[in-house]
DNA sequence: GTGGTCTAGACCACG
DNA sequence: GTGGTCTAGACCACG
């Protein structure tokens, strides 16, 4: 697992979105063993306790659990997992929409600019 | 003037942002004097210092120029506006295609929600 | 036997009032044989340690008692549940009241709302 | 301020209460400001770190707010302070009439002993 | 001056 | 072995 820092937000939270996608995407499923604290932090080369603090928030938000002296495993809820896609789907699209409005650009531009962007990352991927 | 402030992003970088958005739909257009740093203070009720470095930053990005002892103004390039309004738009939307697709979704669905989200927008303000 | 585990307390203290609780209602009479730990552990789906360490603190208590070779047994000293009752119920009272009169809370706040408590909870479950 | 520690709980969790119950109390009212991290640190004679837990959670919670660059401050939200008043004293009812009935006290034990309590604790203060 | 983040590392409770 | 708490202290962004 690598993960690419930026300096634009805590490292805390870079992780915590890394992790929050690797479940909304499946990569780690319903009930799956988190690694420990220590693993990850020794893998990321991460103080532990930043982890921990990543941990704490996932927890907070439902999408992780702790089995006392077990470790930490991703929910069995599916549906706490389908909210947090809902959720973090919806704030990206909140925040594009109303940028753009913001901007002066119409529904109309904005559906318009999407459309290119899909089509443009399709070709610089799959050619021809 | 009236600002919502939210506590994710510094004081200055929500100033600023409101301050381009008012520039490039041209509520302030070019050559257009701006407030003083103690009024536009008075104003929001922001520590002085914070507008300063708001505007600090609007002049290193070309938007704003000072005229020693006038005051300051928006830039009279209507290209650099154009500059700033297509680099926003651009970061937009890279934030949000790739997190989209970072969430597994397909450039379709990613379509068809900003045009749901668009039209939703529409009716919520225009009806028919 | 189920216990609804929450993540407040260590499962050995949870299991440990629980059986108190069995104990001191007659659930569990004075000299009963008492489930093995291994049958225990299995039963509630714990590690047998976390069993063993609360068997050990009831007996530290007086309340559970070891015949070697023979298993373990509930206390035949009937004065011993009676003490164990007594401060459960004490500890139970002194929280609340104290906890009650930090918050501002007067003594005829208290038992008003004691009685409020005890009233509703006869309808929930009597009706009538 | 002084705080008596027990080690029955993390020592972050006693100053959040302490703090809930001066706020629930009046004794810091809706606006005020709250010590520094560091002054307060010094005071209790704690790890500023621990002091950073402890109003971080007040945070999570809404009684606390945090004006950028000026200091903490106890919401101005009457209705949240109501709420945490509340919470806290409808867990200790339930905390404690629920035990008392897991012990096999009546309803009218209940009352009669916390009757009782309060009135021991009048006598003990008063005198008569 | 104020809070926020991060590192480094100890120690402990729990299972 | 695992997470939870706490200490000690650096460094930075913000106002």
């Amino acid at each position: 697992m690598t993960i690419e820092f930026d300096n634009n937000a805590p490292i805390y939270i870079q992780i915590m979105n890394y992790m929050k996608k690797q479940i909304v995407i499946g990569k780690l499923g319903p009930g799956d063993k988190i690694e420990s604290v220590r693993d990850l932090a020794a893998e990321l080369q991460i103080n532990p306790n930043t982890i921990q603090r990543t941990f704490q928030e996932l927890e907070r938000e439902g999408i992780v659990e702790t089995k006392r002296g077990l470790g930490r495993y991703v929910t069995e809820e599916e549906s706490t997992i389908m909210r947090i896609k809902k959720e973090m789907a919806a704030e990206l699209l909140d925040r594009f929409v109303g940028g753009m409005k913001e901007l002066g650009f119409t529904g109309a531009d904005i559906v318009a600019l999407v459309e290119d962007a899909v089509r443009d990352d399709a070709n610089a991927k799959g050619g021809a």
